[in-house]
RNA sequence: GCCGGGGUGGCGGAACUGGCAGACGCACAGGACUUAAAAUCCUGGGUUGCGCAAGCAGCGUGUGGGUUCGAUUCCCACCCCCGGCACCA
């Protein structure tokens, strides 16, 4: 018997794909495509069972789908600018360039020592100027069409990274990185205008059918659509000398004398009793001017705006405020209501400001309480009508509207619509969409990232780098001191540049680009990756994509997967693409845990790969991964789950092994017509199993009921070894020399042959090394995925259980394809059934399909 | 608070459209082989009660109810766990 040495077929079998180039592909339009994409990687130095887990996903599909027939590219590359490498080079010295390398070369070495079948000559690492030149490229072509543009804003930044993050990169108020809390800092910064598609991001999600629907809620979420109205609240005073004149409703407003608000409630105007700002609203600055005592005003917005921040990051505060001494009109009651200060408002959303209704909102409500503030009821939505003094909470439901004018006794929602209308012709609102998502910020204040392609002049301003001098080449630096300033400014001959435009001296910008810019168009990268003059061709994008399949891990669930929803429909309208997902299919894999948390060195929890394929071999590991559990969930890491995996591939080395030789070469018989009943139960199973695995990987993606069929089958074949008289694997006797009947080698091989094939996406070394020992020529490269033939699969006999009164009292063996008569008419003539029945009225029987009969007695 | 997912043996999990709950594997126990061990192969097992035994009866998929001949699956209410968002007006 030929021993088992998983390390030795790996290196064997990695050699031979390598040297024939078995995975590459070209553009074939006599074959369907198939486009897999597993998440590229950040190239830290060391892969860990996460990627294992995720490249193993991805490649059972890319095997399978190429033994299908289909024209599979499944490319891999690196996400290789960013933080950590530069750093490290803060700490130990070396530039970024180097270690990223480094760590690409090994970590490249540990996905082909796993077996993964990429298109390694598609390679790309974002760092190399070839690749982002695009992201400059990408970048003007924003510029030009005003998707690109420059603001002084609050930004959010990370005081241990020394970096602004975007809205995305905060987590709980603290870094998504490094964990340090988040401090907010006023800096120019490049913007990317992805609200322009909001609108368009959210309708979208609605096509991915094939997305988790976890994932498309939490886009939808953060897209975080409100519709509603914005209306003027005129102030009441305004004016030098119009302190406490009242405007009448009809009365046009000036814009500056006036509180814009954002509501979507509009119906609940009649009960809007006080206004509030957000402590940066626009007014304040005007209001505490105006005020009698602007100095103690002041100092009181001063502690909101530095206490707002506090609690933003703890996410809990009392709610608090202080009138502002002015009023505002409500623009439907006539009314005045006060003008007060609250620090829960929020500036960054909707205009700043917002009515209050106390009756119907619970944050006023308590604002209200605390504050003494009027209440007003104005839906009803019970029978009883509460007396706005006894109201223990808000009532936000919808009802019938009361104390409201014009409006009393319609009923809302639907008369919204009407009063946005209303509003609208008086000229005091309109109706309004709102977006909880903001502009993405990409400006980083750091080295090892893509320059930004524009130069600043003192004459023509921001001037975009013309197409022809692109890539702007990062410089070398060698200093690297992780201070607050981009290190690029440190580097004359870098900055000092001359105008484009005018040619008078000008300076470069120095900021590099978020490195989410990177990762949100590799995807049409790999479709064309050695193009020199675009980011890729129209043609080649449109053969290759949209994306077929994507793997990856939940985290990017909304950044990186809505970025680059919007880089493809910018691309689209740049004219480069002709569709709107780039990403057809999406499976979010679970992490791999040990002891109950994410594996890290801290913790001192890590499994290394690399120990894991020198004990056990590259299919253990692969078949393990993809056994364990459905690939969305998380694992518990399992030392003894892999050895189980490890015999599992040894048992099918054995029976194959044992097998080889009876059964292998060419011109061996096929299956006929007259097997005995065991042949016959066996080609049940393989057809039975094929047909299983088949929809299991496909379809399902549950890649843990497809190995256990697979394991079913080969006890199956052990059993059946077992009872031929051949003489079996199991107790390693040799075959008693080649076997007379030919029906039973036809058999055996059909089996064998389909184990194989279905094997190979999960344990690609072995099986292609037993397939070559079983003598068929070209490899599993040539070969393809077994036939279903579902004639084959039927039963002959069926056992058919029968119920009474919902319990199973007997088993009968039946012929199949019986009719449902026959059936009940065998059930109820069955002694084992009679004795149940007998003496008893049979009140109804049921045939289901199954079979299974079901009988009610009383 | 809102949204999404989940709760099945000692453990990971299976049950495809309402039809035999616990496939497959791990761990465990017994047996075969062996001088012995490892490896390998075979067998066993949800649980309670009765029985020397083959077996018989009952209970079982978070809890309580409902629909149905039949519910892990559908409906209602509730409990718990995980993930996301969170003063978004």
């Amino acid at each position: 018997m030929a021993e088992y040495k998983p390390q030795q077929l790996d290196r064997k079998w990695q050699q031979a794909w390598a040297s024939s180039h078995a995975f590459e592909v070209e553009e074939d339009t006599t074959r369907p495509k198939y486009y897999c994409l597993d998440m590229f990687a950040y190239p830290s130095g060391h892969a860990h069972m996460g990627h294992v887990r995720n490249y193993t996903l991805g490649d059972v599909m890319a095997r399978t789908k190429r033994l299908r027939g289909y024209n599979v590219l499944h490319p891999f590359g690196w996400d290789a600018f960013g933080l950590p490498a530069e750093n490290a080079a803060i700490k130990t010295g070396t530039h970024p360039e180097q270690s990223t390398l480094d760590n690409i070369t090994y970590m490249k070495g540990q996905l082909q020592r796993l077996g993964i079948s990429y298109a390694w000559g598609r390679e790309i690492a974002t760092c190399l100027p070839d690749y982002y030149k695009f992201n400059q490229w990408i970048f003007l072509k924003m510029f030009e069409r005003g998707l690109a543009y420059r603001k002084r804003s609050t930004v959010n930044w990370c005081p241990s990274c020394q970096t602004v993050l975007a809205n995305e990169q905060v987590v709980d108020g603290a870094c998504w990185r490094c964990g340090t809390a988040v401090i907010t800092r006023d800096l120019e910064q490049w913007f990317f205008r992805i609200t322009a598609y909001a609108d368009e991001l959210l309708q979208g999600l609605d096509t991915l059918s094939a997305w988790p629907e976890k994932v498309v809620v939490m886009q939808r979420n953060w897209i975080g659509r409100s519709e509603g109205a914005r209306l003027k609240f005129p102030i009441a005073g305004a004016g030098a000398s119009g302190r406490g004149v009242r405007l009448q409703p009809d009365q046009s407003i000036e814009m500056d004398s006036a509180i814009d608000i954002f509501t979507t409630r509009i119906d609940t105007i009649y009960g809007a009793t006080f206004v509030l700002l957000a402590p940066e609203h626009q007014l304040v600055d005007r209001f505490a001017a105006e005020s009698d005592d602007p100095a103690s005003f002041r100092d009181r917005v001063a502690k909101f705006r530095a206490l707002d921040r506090q609690a933003r990051l703890t996410g809990e505060i009392d709610k608090e405020g202080f009138d502002t001494g002015r009023k505002a009109i409500n623009p439907f009651t006539g009314t005045d209501v006060p003008v007060w200060i609250a620090n829960f408002v929020l500036a960054e959303y909707g205009t700043g400001a917002i009515m209050a209704v106390p009756a119907h909102d619970q944050r006023d409500f308590e604002f209200a309480k605390k504050y003494k503030l009027p209440i007003a009821y104005v839906v009803q939505s019970g029978t009883e009508l509460p007396a706005p003094d006894e109201m223990g909470e808000a009532s936000a439901a919808y009802g019938r509207l009361v104390n409201s004018g014009e409006y009393t006794g319609a009923e809302s929602p639907a008369v919204k619509s009407r009063m946005i209308v209303d509003a609208e012709k008086k000229g005091i609102g309109r109706g309004e969409v709102q977006f909880r998502l903001k502009d993405w910020g990409i400006s980083r204040q750091r080295y090892w990232g893509t320059p930004i392609p524009i130069i600043h002049c003192e004459k023509d301003g921001v001037v975009a780098v013309p197409y022809a001098q692109l890539p702007v080449e990062l410089p070398t630096v060698q200093n690297f001191t992780g201070r607050g300033d981009s290190p690029l400014a440190h580097v004359a001959e870098f900055v000092n540049v001359t105008c484009p435009k005018c040619g008078s001296p000008a300076r470069r910008e120095t900021d590099t680009m978020d490195t989410f810019v990177d990762s949100s168009w590799y995807f049409l990268r790999f479709c064309d990756p050695r193009n020199t003059d675009l980011p890729f061709s129209a043609d080649k994008a449109v053969h290759w994509m949209p994306v077929d399949f994507y793997v990856g891990g939940i985290e990017h669930a909304i950044l990186h997967l809505l970025y680059s929803r919007f880089f493809t429909r910018v691309l689209r309208d740049v004219g480069l693409l002709s569709f709107d997902e780039p990403f057809k299919r999406l499976l979010t894999q679970g992490m791999v845990l040990k002891n109950g948390a994410v594996m890290s060195k801290s913790k001192g929890n890590v499994v290394d790969p690399d120990d894991m394929l020198a004990k056990y071999g590259a299919d253990a590991l692969r078949l393990y991964m993809a056994f364990v559990a459905p690939p969305e969930k998380e694992v518990e890491w399992s030392d003894a789950g892999l050895e189980g995996s490890f015999r599992f591939l040894l048992r099918v080395w054995r029976l194959v092994d044992h097998w080889a030789e009876t059964i292998g070469g060419d011109g061996m018989p096929a299956c006929g017509d007259d097997c005995t009943a065991a042949e016959r139960a066996l080609r049940r199973k393989t057809h039975e199993t094929i047909r299983r695995v088949t929809i299991d990987i496909e379809e399902r993606m549950h890649l843990n009921t497809a190995v256990s069929s697979l394991m079913e089958l080969v006890n199956e074949l052990y059993a059946f070894s077992e009872t031929t008289r051949l003489g079996g694997p199991a107790r390693g006797e040799p075959p008693a020399g080649r076997v007379e009947c030919a029906q039973t080698i036809g058999v055996l091989r059909e089996s064998i042959d389909a184990l194989l094939l279905m094997i190979s996406p999960f344990a690609p070394h072995t099986a292609e090394e037993l397939w070559h020992r079983l003598g068929h020529s070209g490899g599993l490269a040539r070969a393809a995925w077994p036939g279903f033939d579902a004639e084959v699969a039927k039963a002959d006999e069926v056992e058919v259980p029968v119920q009474i009164n919902g319990k199973v009292r007997a088993r009968l063996t039946v012929p199949a394809g019986l009719t449902d008569d026959v059936l009940r008419e065998r059930a109820l003539a069955d002694a084992a059934v009679r004795a149940y029945t007998d003496g008893k009225t049979i009140r109804k029987v049921v045939v289901a399909k199954g079979p299974l009969v079901s009988v009610v007695i009383g």
